[in-house]
RNA sequence: GCCGAGGUGGCGGAAUUGGUAGACGCGUAGGUCUCAAAAACCUAUGAAGGCAACUUCGUGAGGGUUCGAUUCCCUCUCUCGGCACCA
């Protein structure tokens, strides 16, 4: 038979017109907890350069698993959304002057079109922008929630600060000392900011992570950035004035060891310590206050390297044996870990080391090594060793375990003399949410004359954002510049009050906005309660795993917030999480503009079509792994789909080849699993196989191969990956027409695996002898459970005979339906 | 330095979680069709040896457990992510 090549764009273009003509899987959002499926991929900020291929991937392998949980009957929700406040629309009016409104609502559309040319079955009805005031009003409300209860404060205090994006940044945002966004050197600025009381939910945001189905991956790195550590409070006295200065440790079994105390000098500033001070060492250490206040971060990390400090000739006792030790101070020492004083231990730690060999500090050694040259290299001062040892020089502890009972019992005793306590820090810092832009949601605070915030009232939200604004950076909040800001404050509040300026960072829109997907047109509430308590907790999250501890924590945070306001029921709103990978250029790195190997979904579609794109894209490999673009791949998956299309043209029979039948129904059985536990590349692996078999036996007759019915069954489940050539041949098939309403194959129910069809009549065995393959039997099924037979059968094989000549047989093994396993020597 | 993930043909990747390594796809070679090409289809395709049936080797390296290891254990090594002066 002549084949022919479908015509791909027509087939998609007209099937998207009919399911947007018919509502298909719109308003979805019904209160049936029956069989429910809130199915959440984490969505996008609409960039003016649209879709690429990495929106795909996420886009449709959710789409698979949503088209494939309908079929089941499951009532599913698939909701669709932009995080559309962010800098990029900002940057961007401020180079052209086109306001960022402008250019996120050209970009969504945009987005939205690719998307739907995709087949990706949103349900669009609730769609949701986070810079629309009927959402952002929403966000104001919830930090008003929050403010009520405390948890949303001002403070005052070092923030980071990007000279480049001119506003500050959460801790989150840093990433090695730069802007996670541009890069640039992060400087230390004293701010008065507001800031989201996370640290409350510490603890139940890190044990709330044990029962989550995520990457353990992920939690364990959730687990890090909060940073829980048990250590011990000791109090050592200052001798000039018995002043107390407490340093915390994890490794409280060298106190013994301790030669020096280490003080940020923050900290010393704060105690008020400088007055202390001879004057022979005044001018020093003032010198090195005022050095280390006006380092920059650059500064910092090469200090990483070479260590400074000044030593303020102040004594510190040393509670465990009344040793007096000298008080330094160093800039290694940071102001938010424990409680920015440090006991040197240079014998067993290195940095205590560096500093000790620079500034001629004592050293004890208290830990004695098994290992003679380790042992004799950390006696002679060459070095720090922080291993497990025995106690030594350390008094009535002397001989102990250092990570054993000396650990606990030095523990012990500190605690009983009353020296130490138990103390358990966290790295975890609050969220800093003030951010000096202007294409942001509005903190919803004005402040009175005297200068004291108040919230704005309910009835003033959604407190709007303003939009006679100019852009440009001048190192404060450009919605200083807005006339109808000040004045609308006035008219509503009086007199000299004034608005915030300053707008919420990005992650406060993106931490409830899938609570908001329930109800996205309720005026009354954020979302009714009853949808909610419908619909939660999310029932697969897929997100990219950058996301990890900025939105993950955020969106926690919040979920817990508003369970203790009576308005969720739920503890954790993502119960199944996973991450999609990341799409590479075809040259193996990170698609990129400047790099020029980006790929345009837009082109793929065009030339292959967009089943073939979404078939490509989760045949590449594993959904969590990185992979990189093939272009010539995607056209052998575009070969596949069109040898479907003109098999379907063939006649049907009334019997289906049998080999065939059981071909279906095995993968009817694979694509069925595969689907449930997204691996979708196999899943696609076993279609191909069963087409070419379906091809194979289809040229070798010269009738037809598949009966009408298991024809539609491969289309049924052919329909989650390749919906518009699904839909066509089914259509097709079975002649259905608009009159008689929308029956298409995407509201077909998803067929029942038949076990018995999909058994293969024979099995083959493989038997080894002394662990190598050396011939394979064909057993008929009935006989697979006779182990006699089988052996009897493995051992008279004439291949098997040949390998066994001159030898005893000393074991035998029989794996039934798998493999026999011979001995012999 | 610490934490995490990983290393399988020329390439992307499979492998029922201890049971025939390399499914499926790409690429390559040869072929069919064609005046020719493209497209499509067929056959072969881990490496080495052999005319051949066949044999040996082979999942980053080395060792171990086992009748049997890509899979489990130990040591090492490389790659990729993340964190890092965290006391």
């Amino acid at each position: 038979m002549k084949k022919i090549h479908y015509d791909h764009a027509e087939i998609e273009q007209r099937w998207q017109k009919t399911w947007e003509d018919l509502d298909l899987f719109q308003n979805q959002v019904i209160a049936n907890p029956q069989n429910k499926q809130y199915l959440l991929f984490a969505f996008a900020y609409p960039s003016g350069s649209g879709l690429h291929v990495g929106h795909v991937e996420s886009k449709t392998a959710l789409d698979m698993l949503v088209r494939f949980s309908r079929m089941q009957g499951k009532n599913v929700y698939f909701p669709v959304g932009w995080d559309a406040f962010g800098l990029p629309a900002e940057n961007y009016a401020i180079q052209t002057g086109v306001h960022p409104a402008e250019t996120t609502k050209t970009a969504i559309n945009t987005f939205r079109k690719q998307i739907k040319r995709l087949g990706i079955s949103y349900d669009w009805a609730n769609e949701i922008a986070t810079s629309h005031p009927e959402y952002y009003r929403w966000t104001q409300w919830l930090f008003l929630q929050l403010y009520h209860k405390s948890l949303a404060y001002q403070d005052s205090g070092a923030v980071n600060w990007c000279p480049s994006c001119q506003t500050v940044l959460a801790n989150e945002q840093v990433v090695e000392g730069q802007c996670e966004r541009c890069d640039s050197l992060v400087e230390q600025k004293n701010l008065k900011q507001w800031y989201f009381k996370i640290t409350d939910y510490r603890d139940e945001l890190l044990n709330g992570l044990e029962n989550l189905d995520w990457p353990e991956a992920t939690k364990q790195h959730q687990r890090h950035w909060i940073g829980k550590a048990k250590g011990l409070s000791i109090d050592f006295k200052l001798k000039e004035n018995n002043q107390t200065l407490t340093v915390w440790t994890k490794f409280w079994e060298t106190v013994y060891g301790v030669t020096f105390v280490v003080i940020a000098p923050e900290k010393f500033e704060e105690l008020e310590l400088g007055k202390l001070i001879d004057s022979d060492k005044k001018k020093a250490v003032e010198e090195y206050l005022d050095q280390a206040k006006h380092k920059t971060e650059e500064e910092r990390r090469i200090g990483e390297k070479d260590k400074s400090g000044v030593d303020t000739g102040l004594t510190v006792i040393n509670p465990v044996n009344g040793q007096g030790v000298p008080l330094l101070i160093a800039d290694y020492v940071l102001m938010d870990v424990g409680t920015a004083i440090v006991m040197g231990v240079p014998a067993h730690d290195e940095r205590d080391f560096e500093f000790a060999k620079k500034y001629n500090l004592n050293i004890t050694q208290v830990i004695s090594y098994e290992d003679k040259e380790f042992d004799s290299q950390v006696k002679n001062q060459e070095r720090s060793f922080a291993g497990r040892g025995v106690l030594i020089n350390s008094g009535r502890f002397d001989g102990q375990d250092s990570w054993g009972e000396g650990k606990q019992n030095v523990a012990d005793w500190l605690i009983e003399q009353g020296l130490a306590r138990w103390e358990t820090t966290y790295k975890l810092r609050d969220w800093l949410i003030s951010r000096q832009r202007y294409w942001g949601t509005p903190i919803p605070i004005v402040y009175d004359p005297e200068g004291q915030p108040h919230p704005v009232k309910e009835e003033h939200l959604p407190w709007i954002l303003p939009t006679d604004v100019d852009f440009n950076p001048k190192g404060e909040s450009p919605l200083k510049s807005s006339r109808e800001f000040i004045e609308r404050t006035e008219r509503l509040y009086g007199k000299g009050w004034r608005p915030e300026f300053d707008t919420m960072d990005t992650f406060v829109d993106s931490s409830w906005y899938f609570l908001r997907y329930l109800d996205a047109r309720n005026s009354q509430e954020f979302a009714s309660k009853d949808k909610l308590k419908t619909w939660l907790p999310v029932d697969l999250y897929l997100i990219g795993p950058e996301h990890i501890v900025l939105h993950l924590l955020y969106a926690r945070f919040f979920t817990k917030f508003l369970r203790d306001e009576g308005y969720l029921e739920i503890d954790e709103p993502f119960n199944k999480m996973r991450h999609q990978g990341m799409i590479l250029g075809p040259d193996g790195k990170k698609m990129s503009k400047s790099k020029g190997n980006v790929i345009n979904p837009d082109e793929i579609i065009q030339k292959f079509g967009a089943d073939a794109l979404r078939i490509y894209e989760m045949f590449m490999g594993p959904l969590e792994a990185d992979k990189p673009w093939d272009d010539r791949a995607v056209a052998g998956v575009a070969r596949f789909l069109n040898r479907i299309y003109n098999l379907a043209q063939e006649e049907t029979t009334n019997k289906t080849e049998p080999t065939l039948e059981r071909k279906l129904h095995q993968t009817l059985k694979k694509v069925t699993e595969d689907l449930l536990v997204l691996k979708l590349n196999t899943a696609i692996a076993m279609l191909m196989e069963c087409v070419n078999q379906w091809e194979k036996l289809s040229r070798e007759s010269n009738i037809g191969v598949l009966t009408k019915e298991d024809l539609l069954i491969f289309i049924k489940i052919l329909a989650p990956f390749a919906p518009f050539l699904s839909e066509e041949l089914y259509a097709q098939i079975t002649g259905t027409t608009e009159s008689t309403g929308y029956q298409g194959v995407h509201v077909q129910v998803w067929p029942e695996f038949d076990a018995k069809l999909a058994q293969e009549e024979q099995v083959m065995i493989a038997v080894q002898v002394n662990g190598k393959v050396r011939a394979q039997l064909a057993v008929e099924r009935q006989q697979v459970g006779d182990q006699v037979k089988i052996l009897d059968l493995a051992k008279t094989n004439p291949e098997v005979e040949k390998w066994l000549a001159d030898k005893i047989i000393i074991k035998e093994i029989y794996v039934p339906g798998r493999i026999v396993s011979l001995v012999a020597d």
